[in-house]
DNA sequence: TTTGATAACGAACATAATGTTTGATATAAT
DNA sequence: ATTATATCAAACATTATGTTCGTTATCAAA
C-alpha cells in the first residue's frame, strides 16, 4: 500500500479516536474529522464511503489486534484448546484491553459505547463458540450464548468504568464463577 | 392542557410509533413524521425541540406504564416479597413488555435502544436488590449485581429481537438457570 | 533520475435535512 | 362574543453530506 494512503488512513484514525474521546459518534461531523486530521474532504471520501464505515473499519482493526493471539492460537493448533482454558483466555484478553487503554477504551466506556460493543460482541461470540463446555445445555443454545457474550461484555464495561483497578485474573475468576463455569 | 395540543401530541406519538416499527430511528426524518401525523412543520417544533427529545419523552411514557404495577406493588405491601418469587416477578415483567409490543419493539431497535436500556437497568437494579439470594456472595457485590442486571437486560433484548415468540415463563426459566438461581 | 501513475488537494457544486420566522386562519376557553 | 393561542403553510437560513474536477505533490519502478 502506498505510503501516502497509509499516512492519511492513520491520520484519520487518530483524529477520529481523539474526537471519540470527547464527543459522541453521532455528534461528530466529517468536517471535524477533516480538520482534526488535517486532510482534504475528497481525500476522506476516497478512503471511506461514510462515517459509519470508518467506525466499522476502526473497530475491526482494534479487535483484530486485541483478539489476534486468541484466535490464531486457537485455529492453528488443536492442542491449544487443552493448553489454554477459558480462564487463561479471558485473562489474556483483559490484559490486551488494558494495554490498549489510551486509544480504544475511552471509546468503550465513553458515550459511543453501544456502537463499540456491537463489534466487541461479534468477536466474543466467536470466542465462546470455541468453548462449548461454557454453553449450558439445558437452555437453547442461542439464548445461552447470548447470555455469555452479553454478560461478559457488561462485565468488561463495568471493569473499565472502575478504571481497571481489579487485576484481570480476578475479573476472570469472578466472571467464571457467575456463569457457573468450572475448569 | 388545550385539546388541540393533546390531539397533535398524540398524533405525533402514534405516527412516530408507526414509523419506528418500519424503520430505524436514525433513518426517520422529521418530514416523515409530519406527513405521517399530518401536521405542520412549525407545529412539531412547538412541541419538541428535536427528534431525540421526542424519543426520550416517548420512552418515559412507556416505562411509566410498563413498570407501574411492579413498583407500586413492591412499595405498597411488604408481603408481596414473600408472595412472589423472582421467577414470578420476571415472568410478570416480561408479560408487561409483551403487552407493549408495538412501542417497545420500535424503541428498542438499533441505537434507539440505548435510552431504553438505561432506564430499564435502573429499574432492574432495584428489583434484584430485593432478592438478595440472587446475588452470589463469593464475588464482589457490585460485580455480581452488574452481572444480573446486565445479563437480564441482554436476555430481554434478545427475546424481543426474536419477536417475543418464546413464552415469558420459559424465558424466566432459562435465565434463572443461567444465573444459577434456585427458588 | 526520469517517468508514468496516482494520491492528496481545495474549491465549487448538488442534495437533503434541520430548525426558524412569518402572518393568516382556525379553534379553544371564559 | 371576545380573547388567547394552537395550527398552518410557505419561505428562509443553516448545516451536513457526498460528488466532481482540474491542479499539485508524491510515490514506485525502470
Amino acid at each position: 500500500m502506498d505510503r501516502r494512503q497509509q499516512k492519511t488512513r492513520s491520520a484519520i484514525f487518530q483524529a477520529f479516536n481523539r474526537l471519540l474521546e470527547k464527543k459522541h459518534f453521532n455528534n461528530i461531523t466529517v468536517q471535524e474529522i477533516l480538520d482534526e486530521a488535517n486532510i482534504g474532504r475528497s481525500t476522506f471520501y476516497s478512503h471511506f464511503e461514510t462515517k459509519d464505515e470508518l467506525l466499522r473499519e476502526m473497530c475491526t482493526d482494534i479487535f483484530d489486534h486485541v483478539f489476534s493471539h486468541e484466535l490464531c492460537s486457537e485455529t492453528s493448533h488443536d492442542f491449544s484448546l487443552s493448553d489454554h482454558g477459558l480462564h487463561e483466555k479471558i485473562t489474556h484478553l483483559l490484559y490486551h484491553l488494558k494495554d490498549n487503554k489510551g486509544n480504544v477504551l475511552g471509546v468503550l466506556s465513553g458515550e459511543s459505547g453501544e456502537l463499540f460493543m456491537r463489534y466487541f460482541k461479534e468477536y466474543l461470540t466467536a470466542m465462546f463458540e470455541q468453548y462449548p463446555e461454557s454453553i449450558k445445555r439445558d437452555v437453547p443454545r442461542e439464548f445461552a450464548l447470548n447470555h455469555l457474550v452479553g454478560s461478559f461484555a457488561e462485565a468488561v464495561k463495568w471493569w473499565i468504568g472502575e478504571k481497571m483497578k481489579i487485576p484481570p485474573e480476578e475479573v476472570a475468576d469472578y466472571y467464571l464463577k457467575l456463569i457457573g463455569y468450572s475448569s
